[in-house]
DNA sequence: TTATTAAACTAACAAACGTTAGTTTTGTTT
DNA sequence: AAACAAAACTAACGTTTGTTAGTTTAATAA
């Protein structure tokens, strides 16, 4: 049995690395002085730099797929699925929020068909988003302003949680939920 | 008269190359080529490559400072604080959002001084963000939720702005404002 | 025209990069 | 104890990196 615990040890330190200096400015000779090993070993268990960072996207953005399909097929009201959407981000957040640094800030470094496809995904969450708000628009349960604007506002907030929660210690998480969710959609004025 | 235009074409071209590939996966090759001259030119108008990311950044960052320091001495309402300080990250925005992408992404590659001088204006301008919220809340003029949860929901927006605005096509700056200060303020639902 | 200067060029540097090849160590199975 | 496999090692490779030195071209002033 090939231990690929060895390869998850490699890729949550890079991961790690990727957030303190994002993926360009990490050499693989940083990346084994993190593991305490020369560089050349990590090739035991990972076949390139780039195989790490598109494991840690794709597998990421993955999730993030799923689960708004999930939200988006079930028949709950606007406003439970925006709640489904926050509680998605926090629950992804709290699991792996280093990885999310490198799908937030370096997948326009992936090659070959995974930049595409990272892309799609991308494009196809933001667009489920948007229907989710316009429906609820039409239907009176969210205000008429600008749907870009909605949009944007909170998947930009929830795209950076990664950059915040680990800097509040001891934040319970359905406090959070409760809260994020109450500012996000009634404001905080 | 030493041409200091060419510099500043120079460093606005970086600015773009910079938001599409980050600081450290950006060559001087690159920019060269961007510039339509070779590598070695590039010296006659820079010191070096990290002179051009620190002219970006701190630039920048001062400027959100000054602009913080009259909000925070003047002797408007809290929510007009807020306002205005949405209103100030919407005019650099506009006027700079190529630059912005530095600020928010590649700051840590800042070297000597300027990391640290970086580091202390974020943070007075992240308590200052903070002090105004709390006296709202103090007063009444902010609801009672979690100070960090709001701070960070209203600034992850605002700092993130400069990845939105440039793909929306003639958006007016001034609906833009309102409807930012409805949705950030007022909450979507 | 000549002199001067700004801004381009060519050529090269030492250092750092991702990665490969081949070897030794370490730990487990027979 | 012997055999095997996993995972570390040393050494090196061909590129690419930021930058310097010295030279040529182009534009302006005397």
């Amino acid at each position: 049995m090939k231990s690929e615990n060895r390869k998850k040890e490699i890729i949550s330190a890079a991961s790690i690395l990727f957030k303190e200096k994002g993926y360009s400015a990490v050499t693989m000779r940083d990346l084994a002085k993190a593991m305490g090993i020369k560089a050349a070993s990590l090739y035991n268990h990972i076949q390139s730099k780039q195989e790490i960072l598109s494991t840690i996207i794709i597998g990421l953005a993955e999730e993030f797929t799923v689960g708004m399909n999930k939200i988006v097929s079930s028949d709950a009201s606007t406003i439970q699925k925006l709640k489904n959407i926050i509680d998605l981000h926090i629950d992804v957040t709290l699991r792996n929020a280093d990885g999310l640094a490198s799908l937030n800030s370096d997948w326009m470094h992936l090659e070959e068909g995974n930049l595409q496809y990272f892309e799609q995904m991308r494009e196809e969450y933001e667009e489920n988003f948007r229907t989710i708000v316009k429906r609820g628009v039409a239907n009176g349960e969210i205000k008429s302003y600008n749907i870009e604007i909605m949009v944007f506002s909170t998947l930009s907030t929830l795209r950076t949680l990664y950059l915040w929660y680990p800097k509040q210690h001891g934040i319970d998480a359905d406090i959070l939920k409760r809260d994020m969710m109450s500012v996000l959609l009634k404001g905080i004025v």
